[in-house]
RNA sequence: GCGAGUAUGGCGGAAUUGGCAGACGCGCUAGACUUAGAAUCUAGUGUCUUCGACGUGCAGGUUCAAGUCCUGUUACUCGCACCA
């Protein structure tokens, strides 16, 4: 092994001091932007992974600066953030500091890796003249409305004494150390980020993400449409506002449930007769976290609100209204029409509190056709408590098991059917009626009457009391048909196969409500419609016609909470005035610095330490002159990155973030890679802060990226996350110490689909530094003969091709495995030219930057590799002259034949039938078939 | 519950998009070199009992031909979630 250490520090030392990776924001090439996630300079220090997408997008730069373009790739800090507040909190030093040294050990890691970042255009969030410019940017919110201050319950963490956004505190604890989130009130700057909803769905259209991301992104925005459907009280002249998916089940509403928070409580409390009960509830639903309201998903609790009653606004029927905390103030109107026949919740909290389920919507079975006849029938069934078994008809070959069945005759309840069918066919009379199911609309044909049949069937459930019996009434015919058994229910369930008994056995056993599709029932002008669609549109209409609702698009995306109560965040750049109230701070004294202090804890109060700092609270007023306060809360910690990569397009620029002729020239962001983790939140919220800028002018594009690619993660040693508690991270300054940084870099793009998560495997590494070697042997082989090794040629084309459309397909691992083959091939030779090594090298070098620049040297083969250009193949050197095909017979490979160019079907078919094997397969048999797939290969059918 | 994805040797993973499954690498086996080991090199390596058969989570289907297409199903991973 060569002196990995000597080779990549010379190296490095060359493109710093040539300059070569540095952008030019003028050139009549063209331009290409790849950026990957800047990285949260951590103690912890760079990880295998930033390795693996560092190196990646380092891939595909240096392969775009050798075909010709003028590549900005930069890197940058994003350092502000809860960590090195925590690190400086405990080692009592300035954050500030911190990040120093982190950024500096973090730096060092990166060029020891050789990535070719244009570092001139390097800048961390936490520098002053960066930050001057999020702070401007937040000015224009504030001044175009889109910022605001509401006094908000809010996700609290007690540990870090700091609001939480819902992305900071999934699961109900903070991201950062795990304590369980709480509520509290606490006034917040918010960015009207719901106002963008839409668009941020619409422009996902532009761009070029994963399909993944895409829908993550889709997901979260979480846009429903429906109505707003308003019911009216009966005691007060007033409306109870609510959505609704589903406004075609409004006959089927029996109740209504509120928020807790619903503001009707405290406004009618004069009619409510209960109020003491429902404040009790309300406040011990407060003091649940969201998080906890959301978990209790089976045990549904709520009060009946005694002295409010809404009226159904197309029935006219009273409904009862509950409090519940099932229902979100957050989410729609903060109540909900509740359907409780095809809702599982509504379904659950009825069977809880007892409220009627009436259904509209009949599942379908079977299959429906013209000329039905109709009837109404049921099917019942009988349990046996004692034997746990269920009453049922063998049909045998007739039909199968079934449950007793029957027709309703005239005046005839559901049950009195049941009950005369049960006792006519099996004889018992002493049953318990239990429930009646939701009706199943049912097609069939009866063979015996030649005749299709509708039928609306209502199962029927009985509880058997005794074995009382009374005579059946059957004649003997009828008797040999079937015999009457009784069954557990696994038998049940693998043998009643019809789907109408199926569904009401279904019904009647697991008490479920019906979600699917069916025929409207029980819905008066709905009644009859079978697509959900058309009555939902039915229904919307005709409340709009009749001012009953409106049409109305939801969604789950709520405005971004924009302040922390922490020290170590961009300070937001605003005073407080008694007369003036909120005033900008002017722009020619941005940026509003962070001071020094002495303590950068949280304060007992949950207020941010600057508010302790008086001499920096205390200001006046920019526009009075009076007396005033800076705001002491600072900005999150994904501001600093929701517009970075528009400052690497100017980076020194101090009279604007960026200048328009740098935000012209570079456009979108090609290509941007970063981690899953932010597919929802920092994607959005960096698309969300350029869609404004670009709606107020500021920036040429909608979109900021064009491509959105992530990679997977780095797994430690049995597929299990690397952590420092389970010891099995991997240091890459260790792994490049023992086996250089190319083979390393080498290694993490073999290691698999970028895209998908891998394991590491040192062993794998030492393989890659095997392959280098003999990279370097290869070197001895070097001749002086013009041009490539006629022997070579063609793979050398080949690979050319494969490499170059690999990397562009992020397939990085199938790309060294083409590199590989082709140096097995090169090995085969005695020797080679000095064309077949410099192609060889100048393919691995974007994988292997160092390496194949000293070899390059070594053996004279041309100027650097950096400055020169990508090898080009010939499309007309990349096919053999012969190719060597497969011949099937019947499917099963029995030959192999080598075939011509310009071999015809015949002379191929000819060769095939010639090879002794495939002759010994169709001896004495027929050839019905003879299937030539050119270049492919032969199939021979026989019989 | 909803949405997205994955499943191929002992392991990581290939497969020109329907055309010889297992490229490439790891590991393993044998041999060479060596006093010995390491390193390196050479040969072999899907399973089964040989001709041959069987093999891409499972069950069907389409096709001359299926890892690839269709239907169903299982397991795991990820995202969202009393979202009305």
């Amino acid at each position: 092994m060569m002196n990995t250490k000597k080779i990549e520090s010379k190296w490095q030392k060359y493109w710093e001091e040539h300059q070569t990776f540095v952008a030019d924001n003028k050139s009549d090439k063209p331009k290409y932007y790849y950026l990957v996630e800047f990285p949260y300079p951590s103690g912890a220090g760079l990880h295998v992974g930033h390795v693996r997408s560092y190196t990646a997008l380092d891939i595909m730069a240096r392969r775009k600066r050798l075909l010709g373009y003028n590549v900005l790739f930069p890197m940058g800090w994003d350092a502000f953030g809860a960590p090195a507040e925590q690190y400086a909190i405990k080692n009592h030093i300035h954050p500030k500091e911190a990040v120093k040294e982190n950024i500096k050990t973090f730096k060092k890691q990166i060029q020891s890796l050789g990535i070719s970042f244009d570092w001139s255009r390097e800048f961390s969030t936490t520098d002053p003249e960066y930050y001057r410019w999020t702070q401007w940017q937040f000015l224009k919110f504030f001044e175009h409305g889109m910022a605001y201050k509401a006094k908000k319950n809010i996700n609290w963490c007690p540990k870090c004494k700091t609001g939480l956004s819902n992305e900071d505190s999934s699961g109900g604890v903070c991201e950062r150390c795990g304590t369980e989130v709480i509520q509290k009130e606490k006034e917040q700057w918010m960015l009207r980020m719901s106002d963008y909803a839409e668009d941020l769905i619409d422009g996902l259209k532009d761009t070029d993400f994963q399909e993944k991301i895409k829908t993550a992104q889709i997901n979260w925005i979480g846009k429903s449409t429906g109505a707003e459907i308003e019911f009216p009280l009966k005691e007060v002249d007033e409306k109870l506002v609510v959505y609704t998916t589903r406004p075609d089940t409004l006959f089927g509403v029996t109740f209504m449930v509120i928020a807790p928070e619903h503001p009707f409580i405290d406004l009618y409390s004069g009619l409510i007769s209960n109020m003491n009960e429902i404040i009790d509830y309300r406040e011990k639903a407060n003091k649940k976290t969201e998080f906890q309201r959301t978990q209790l998903t089976k045990e549904k609790t709520g009060v009946k609100v005694d002295g409010l009653t809404a009226i159904n606004p197309v029935s006219g029927k009273e409904i009862p209204i509950y409090i519940s905390d099932y229902v979100m103030m957050s989410y729609g109107t903060g109540a909900i029409m509740a359907v409780p026949a095809h809702d599982q919740r509504d379904y659950d909290f009825a069977t809880k509190f007892g409220i009627e389920k009436v259904p509209v919507i009949e599942k379908i079975t079977g299959e429906a056709h013209e000329e039905e006849n109709y009837k109404e029938s049921i099917v019942a069934i009988v349990y046996d408590k004692k034997t746990q078994k269920y009453l049922t008809i063998n049909w045998k070959d007739k039909g199968g098991r079934l449950f007793t069945q029957g027709t309703m005759e005239d005046g005839e309840t559901s049950e009195e059917c049941a009950r005369r069918e049960i006792e006519k066919t099996t004889g018992y009379t002493d049953l318990k009626w239990i429930s009646n199911t939701f009706p199943v609309n049912h097609h069939y044909y009866a063979y015996n009457k030649d005749k299709y049949y509708e039928i609306d069937c209502t199962g029927v459930y009985f509880e058997l009391e005794s074995e009382k019996k009374n005579p059946t009434h059957l004649d003997q015919e009828e008797e040999n048909c079937f015999t009457v058994e009784w069954v557990d229910k696994k038998t049940i369930e693998k043998e009643i196969q019809d789907e109408l008994h199926k569904t009401i056995y279904e019904y009647a056993i697991l008490e479920a409500p019906y979600v699917g599709d069916g025929k409207m029932i029980n819905s008066d002008f709905l009644n009859g419609f079978t697509n959900k669609k058309e009555a939902i549109e039915k229904m919307i209409d005709y409340l709009e016609q009749n001012k009953l609702g409106t049409r109305k698009t939801n969604y789950r995306l709520q405005d971004w909470i924009f302040t922390r109560q922490r020290f170590w965040g961009e300070p937001i750049p605003l005073v407080h005035c008694e007369e003036c109230g909120w005033v900008p701070v002017p722009e020619e004294e941005l940026p509003v610095v962070l001071p020094d202090v002495a303590e950068y804890e949280p304060t007992e109060t949950g207020e941010s330490p600057l508010a302790n700092i008086s001499e920096w609270v205390n200001t006046t007023c920019p526009k009075c002159g009076r007396p005033a306060k800076r705001e002491t809360d600072t900005m999150p910690n994904w501001a600093g990155s929701s517009w970075y990569w528009l400052r690497y397009m100017d980076p020194h620029n101090d009279k604007e973030f960026a200048s328009q002729d740098a935000l012209k020239y570079w456009g979108q962001v090609d290509w941007y890679n970063g981690g899953m983790e932010h597919a929802t939140r920092h994607l959005l919220y960096a698309r969300f802060w350029n869609q404004f800028l670009y709606n107020i002018g500021l920036v040429p594009y909608k979109e900021p990226f064009r491509v959105r690619a992530s990679h997977g993660m780095i797994l430690g040693d049995g597929g299990v996350k690397m952590s420092k508690s389970l010891g099995n991270v991997i240091n890459p300054d260790d792994m490049i110490k023992l086996y250089g940084a190319d083979a390393l870099r080498v290694y993490e793009m073999f290691i698999g689909d970028y895209e998908k998560e891998a394991t590491w495997s040192e062993q794998g590494l030492k393989g890659c530094r095997r392959f280098l070697d003999r990279v370097v042997k290869m070197g001895e082989r070097v001749t002086n003969e013009e041009g490539y090794t006629p022997s070579l040629e063609r793979l050398i084309h080949r690979t050319i091709k494969k490499v170059g459309e690999d990397i562009d397909a992020l397939k990085f691992n199938t790309a060294v495995s083409a590199l590989m083959i082709l140096l097995n091939a090169y090995e085969e030779e005695e020797k080679i030219s000095p064309s077949d090594y410099r192609a060889f090298l100048t393919l691995l070098n974007p994988f292997a930057p160092h390496l194949t620049e000293e070899l390059n040297e070594q053996y004279h083969l041309g100027s650097a590799i950096c400055e020169s250009t990508w090898p080009k193949y010939d499309p007309e050197k990349l096919v053999d002259e012969t190719k060597i095909i497969a011949v099937q017979v019947n499917g099963k490979v029995r030959a192999t034949i080598e075939v011509h160019q310009e071999d015809g079907e015949e002379e191929i078919k000819e060769k095939a039938l010639k090879e002794e094997n495939v002759q010994k397969h169709i001896n004495g048999k027929e050839i019905l078939k003879t299937i030539i797939v050119k270049d492919k290969i032969v199939n021979i059918v026989v019989k």
